[in-house]
DNA sequence: CGCGGGGTTGAACATTCTCAAGAACTGTGG
DNA sequence: CCACAGTTCTTGAGAATGTTCAACCCCGCG
């Protein structure tokens, strides 16, 4: 028959999405005109990247916005005893670079591609000619790092005053995509080694809370990345 | 006799600033030109606070931007469990309120006078208009922003991954002026307890690693808050 | 069916906290 | 200038919390 193509290889594991599609969907642009993206696109790179490559590193002067168009980015830090931290995980949509970009400055983390990615790039000179012609631009941005700053804030404040436990059920209740419910079925994004790094705690550790947390039914494991979230309440009150 | 007067009773710690120095002094407006300065005073208003009052806290909607002109400022966390953690401590030249300021949002902090203070503040409408006006004021605040998320992310990790007793040290070589040296005199400029908070410890595990450094032979205690420190290269090793 | 990599479990150990008592400092009023 | 009160800081001992390291398990895959 005509169309037997039977099923067709998974290369990519996310759809892929065009170029433009891409940078307009970052929150930063998604408010321009059809006009000003064109003009947006112009100065537009784009490249990929096998899984486990480095886009920059700590001490690298930086001159260049990234924004993940397919694939999955980590940003991680060294501390300064040289023990490394997970910091964020990009996804399609998510940006960096930008620590550095807006002052004369070098990386302080390092970005490199979990699985085979696409990255966008726009150098800093470009960027800093539309930030100063279109000034909206810089108020999604600000809008944008006073969010991180939030976020990062109270990350330091977890770390500063929560003990393990508690650092682990916030987290897998943020995991939760849906609102209101107490009830939730999650799946964490990271394997335990990356999440004992983010969470500045050891994969042991752990395995041990998650499995406190099951005999006193607030989860309900299954699998090794997959559970149900029991008593959200109760979660977030240990 | 005429002038008479004797001893002028000192009523501000810091010598005063006016105005329009404190607002000029400020990283994100001092590039300005007399003119456009002219413009931000208009929008500028101030108002003076007692020690220990509160000039905003969390879930407070946010609309202002605050210039500490004279005095001192303390932005704290409470922790999802309650537990209070110092931020930052803001010194004449620093701002805060940004972090609500440029989305619709809440305050996540607290802020409080550590002493009697003078604060400027500007209204978001106006600080709007002047960054649409000016592009260059959101860069500022932009490289200014990039600084914080730095700090806050290496602060973070700090906490995920070094003890207190690096955490402690690396907080002393900071308070460090003068560079290159191996050592220094330095003042602390917190309390144990702040200090604590500030570090994510308690006062009495400070007071013993203070001690064990000294016995170790790399500070000198000099008084509760002044110290020498003698091996500074040593202290980064820990 | 054996191999390998993550994940789990256990036991000893290290670090830090808690609570309580005592010491040192600060500022005030005599 | 000294004594006192109120803090803040230090020290001690025991308890709680996490880490480390080693052994083991589970599961997908050739």
């Amino acid at each position: 028959m005509a169309n037997s193509r039977k099923k067709e290889p998974e290369i990519t594991p996310q759809p892929p999405l065009s170029e433009r599609m891409c940078v307009s969907l970052v929150p930063i642009f998604n408010h321009l005109s059809p006009e000003q993206m064109d003009e947006v696109m112009e100065v537009v790179q784009h490249k990929t990247f096998k899984k486990g490559e480095t886009i920059y590193r700590a001490d690298e002067t930086s001159d260049t916005l990234y924004i993940v168009n397919r694939g999955q980015v980590k940003i991680y830090r060294l501390s300064d005893t040289g023990k490394e931290q997970l910091v964020r995980i990009l996804t399609p949509g998510d940006f960096t670079g930008e620590l550095a970009l807006f002052r004369q400055s070098v990386h302080e983390a390092y970005a490199e591609t979990l699985v085979d990615s696409a990255i966008c790039h726009i150098h800093r000179d470009d960027l800093q000619r539309l930030l100063l012609r279109y000034p909206t631009i810089s108020l999604k941005i600000l809008e944008e790092f006073s969010r991180r700053l939030d976020t990062a804030e109270k990350q330091t404040t977890s770390f500063a005053t929560e003990k393990v436990d508690t650092r682990i059920a916030l987290y897998l209740v943020e995991c939760v995509e849906e609102e209101g419910a107490n009830e939730a079925t999650i799946e964490l994004p990271l394997s335990r080694k990356d999440l004992a790094s983010y969470l500045g705690t050891t994969p042991e550790t752990i395995s041990r809370k998650l499995t406190e947390f099951e005999e006193k039914g607030l989860i309900l494991q299954q699998g090794q990345r997959k559970m149900k979230l029991l008593d959200i309440d109760e979660l977030l009150f240990i």
